[in-house]
DNA sequence: GCAAGGTC
């Protein structure tokens, strides 16, 4: 029997699809991650009985980046990533191993693929990344059969995924295609201009709060709506204005306020005046009487960008929350598609049917019985933009289930990461300095950095790869151009951008306290906590920086035998890992085996007292490179702490001297530790207050060893298994190897429109 | 360490 694997976007598609097809007649497992599941049935395809199997994948497979050496910040060019800086596709989750889930698992002999992903640009991106991983393996036609299938459907429910499956199509090359485009681009651009602004800034000024200065063709639009409202609202200047209001009365006693007919009056005197003439009035006559009616406008259908507008206007909810909302509604089938920038149903759209399916529904089954019985008014005419259909309910719901894309609040998220703006009571978005002078700097240098148009240019370009219009190489390569050129003068005219942080941020110099000495001019270096936290020395003017997320303090005015910097230490916290450092060698590593960002416990000095070379005992039990190095600060509970990873491992309590010494133990090489232990407290038989011997072989020692793993914010390594024994000894060892918001017209517009 | 786009 011949087997049809059916792929959707995400697992809960995939269930809901399968149940459609099936009927409820499936059988379901977990698949190899754990997170998409294979449901299977039998059924017939094309005249033939088959297995299906429907699974899904995660969203996108494949992400793009820069080949390896072109992340490197500091050997690396920024110029270099607009052409020279080849990139390749990655897997986009690893955790997820989707690419071996679709090739060597489930993708395997099979004689024939159905395409379920979200029928938009990027789904049909997804399609091809699919394609790729199966194709090879799947078993080949006879003759001129087709094995790929595209299934097209705006909703999931019995009707649209009966009849897509009924209906197939193939998938569109040229749309993956204009996705390609756009990722090289976002990609290139991106991180050119955020490497170099955040090097520029970050060497220069000490208080600048954020870590990272990106730059986005999305998200520094999006700061732009935010600081262009703020500018308007400083700049407004309240001015004292004076209104006449008169309250009349008839005989009857039935009264009524009348209106100033010049509305209001900005010189005091004049106002005065008028108010000294209707003082002494005492009638006052009927002019004229007039009616009006007032329209309002029937609405048009539903896209995402009105939607969310309407659900932050009238719901108080925000982008983000609303479409998580609509997303699952979506896929529970209470929904059409959420994602659309079409306000028109088609000529031939059953109107009356989608209201048919309300009419049990216990808020407004009157309202629609009515609605049917004297027929419906189409809404306003709007713009089929050739996605979706506009947002329709497609299901009658009961209490409890209640941008143009979804990608609007991830930009306003993004800024708010970067400390670009902060959100204050009512959700308003309020830009910081560091977004204010930004965007200003942008207007000064060049302007379209921070405008919409761009995005909306390029965006224009990219859909005529899409339509098939013109060639992916080209239409990239003339983007790219335009950039690399803004780029340029971008760098040139810094200096532009550089006059406003001066107002707002202090120079590196300035800022941060003194705390060790420098092993060159032998001056103090100043500590600046802000991060990312670093170290300075104005006299070089050199800037040395630090292990990120733990304090930092002077080590007992301890230098570095090779270049005489004073150490600091570095510590995770009262209970976590600590270790000393030498701000030069963590900068600039002493030996060949050493790379950026290591400390004393990874300092390979062969006689150094602070080193790897002399306080490591073990090699690490959880992870493959690590050495467990002694920490002399710890005391009185002593412990030793992995290099690499976060395990901590506990040993002596009431001791007031440990030293390790320069013996191995003979079983298990680990180094021997000598112990004195406090005389009331020693655990040592007899009155013995001192002990050598092995932590781990020593049968004294053995008790007086507990294992527990550093509370670290963001473990590097989870815990697991137990302790091994016999690995060797480490010491010494090197570890191994904005506008109408009724027409938006594209993303930026959207994205406007929101911000109305 | 970076973009934007998927989704968990």
């Amino acid at each position: 029997m011949k087997t049809v694997l059916m792929v959707a976007e995400k697992p809960s598609l995939a269930q809901s699809i399968a149940k459609i097809l099936s009927r409820g007649n499936f059988n379901s497992r977990k698949g190899l991650n754990g997170v998409c599941s294979v449901h299977e049935y039998t059924g017939t395809f094309l005249g033939q009985n088959v297995r299906f199997k429907v699974t899904s994948v995660c969203g996108h497979v494949m992400t793009l980046d820069f080949i390896g050496k072109y992340n490197n910040w500091d050997k690396v060019d920024p110029a270099e990533l607009f052409s020279k800086a080849p990139t390749e596709k990655k897997e986009a989750n690893p955790k997820l191993n989707m690419v071996k889930f679709l090739q060597q698992v489930e993708g395997r002999g099979i004689d024939y693929i159905v395409l379920w992903l979200d029928c938009d640009k990027e789904g049909e991106n997804i399609c091809f990344e699919v394609i790729d991983a199966i194709h090879p393996v799947m078993n080949i036609a006879r003759g001129n059969e087709r094995m790929i299938y595209r299934a097209k459907f705006s909703a999931i429910t019995d009707t649209d995924i009966n009849n897509a499956m009924n209906q197939l199509g193939e998938p569109n090359r040229n749309e993956a295609l204009s996705v390609d485009a756009r990722q090289e681009l976002d990609l290139r651009v991106g991180c050119a201009f955020t490497r170099f602004q955040t090097k520029y800034f970050q060497g220069k000024y000490g208080n600048l709060d954020s870590s990272l200065i990106s730059f986005g063709p999305c998200q520094t639009p999006t700061l732009g709506f935010c600081v262009e409202r703020h500018d308007k609202i400083q700049s407004f200047k309240p001015e004292a204005y004076w209104v006449l209001q008169a309250k009349i009365s008839n005989y009857s006693g039935d009264s009524m306020v009348l209106d100033w007919d010049r509305v209001r009056v900005f010189d005091r005197e004049v106002a005065q005046m008028y108010l000294n003439m209707t003082k002494f009035t005492t009638e006052t006559k009927v002019e004229s009487v007039s009616k009006k009616e007032k329209v309002k406008q029937r609405p048009q259908a539903l896209n995402t960008v009105e939607m969310l507008r309407v659900a932050s206007s009238a719901l108080g909810m925000g982008p983000q929350h609303a479409m998580q909302i609509a997303e699952k509604l979506y896929t529970q089938g209470y929904i059409s598609y959420p994602r659309t920038e079409t306000t028109q149903y088609p000529e031939n759209f059953d109107l009356k049917g989608t209201l048919r399916q309300q009419v049990n529904s216990p808020y407004w089954s009157e309202t629609v019985k009515a609605l049917l019985a004297e027929g419906i008014t189409r809404p306003r005419k709007g713009q089929d933009v050739g996605d979706h259909p506009p947002i329709t309910p497609m299901r009658s719901a009961t209490e409890a289930e209640l941008g143009t894309d979804a990608s609007i609040p991830v930009h306003i998220n993004n800024i708010c990461q970067r400390n670009y703006v902060t959100v204050e009571s009512g959700r308003r978005l309020k830009p910081t300095n560091l977004g204010i002078v930004l965007v200003h700097g942008y207007y000064k240098i060049d302007q379209e950095l921070v405008l919409p148009t761009i995005r909306s240019a390029v965006e224009k370009q990219l859909s005529l790869i899409a339509a098939g219009k013109a060639d992916f190489p080209p239409v990239l390569e003339h983007a790219l151009n335009i950039f690399k050129r803004k780029f340029h003068y971008f760098v040139d005219s810094i200096a532009g951008m550089d006059e406003l942080m001066e107002v707002s941020f202090s120079p590196i110099a300035e800022t941060g306290k003194p705390l060790s000495r420098c092993g060159r001019c032998h001056r103090f270096m100043k500590y600046i906590q802000a991060k990312p936290s670093r170290m300075h020395c104005s006299h070089c003017d050199d800037t040395y920086s630090l292990p990120q997320n733990g304090t930092i303090k002077l080590y007992k005015e301890l230098r570095c035998p090779l270049d005489e910097f004073e150490l600091v230490l570095w510590s995770s916290g009262s209970r976590g890992k600590s270790y000393p450092l030498c701000p030069y060698c963590y900068n600039h590593p002493p030996f060949r085996d050493m790379r950026k960002g290591m400390g004393c416990n990874e300092c390979t000095h062969p006689t150094c007292q602070h080193s790897l070379s002399l306080l490591g005992i073990v090699q690490c039990m959880e992870c493959e490179s690590g050495v467990l190095v002694f920490d002399p600060t710890s005391g009185p509970k002593w412990r030793m702490a992995c290099n690499k990873c976060n395990v901590v491992v506990h040993f002596f309590e009431n001791a007031h001297r440990v030293k390790v010494s320069s013996e191995t133990c003979d079983v298990c090489e680990a180094a021997i530790v000598d112990v004195d232990f406090n005389k009331a407290k020693s655990p040592l038989p007899g009155e013995a207050t001192q002990h050598s011997g092995c932590v781990f072989c020593d049968p004294v020692f053995q008790n007086l060893v507990e294992l527990q793993y550093a509370k670290m914010k963001h473990p590097m390594h989870r815990g697991g298994g137990g302790r091994r024994r016999g690995r060797g000894r480490g010491r010494g060892r090197r570890p191994p190897g904005r506008n109408n918001p009724k027409k938006p017209k594209d993303k930026m517009a959207a994205l406007a429109a929101y911000f109305v």
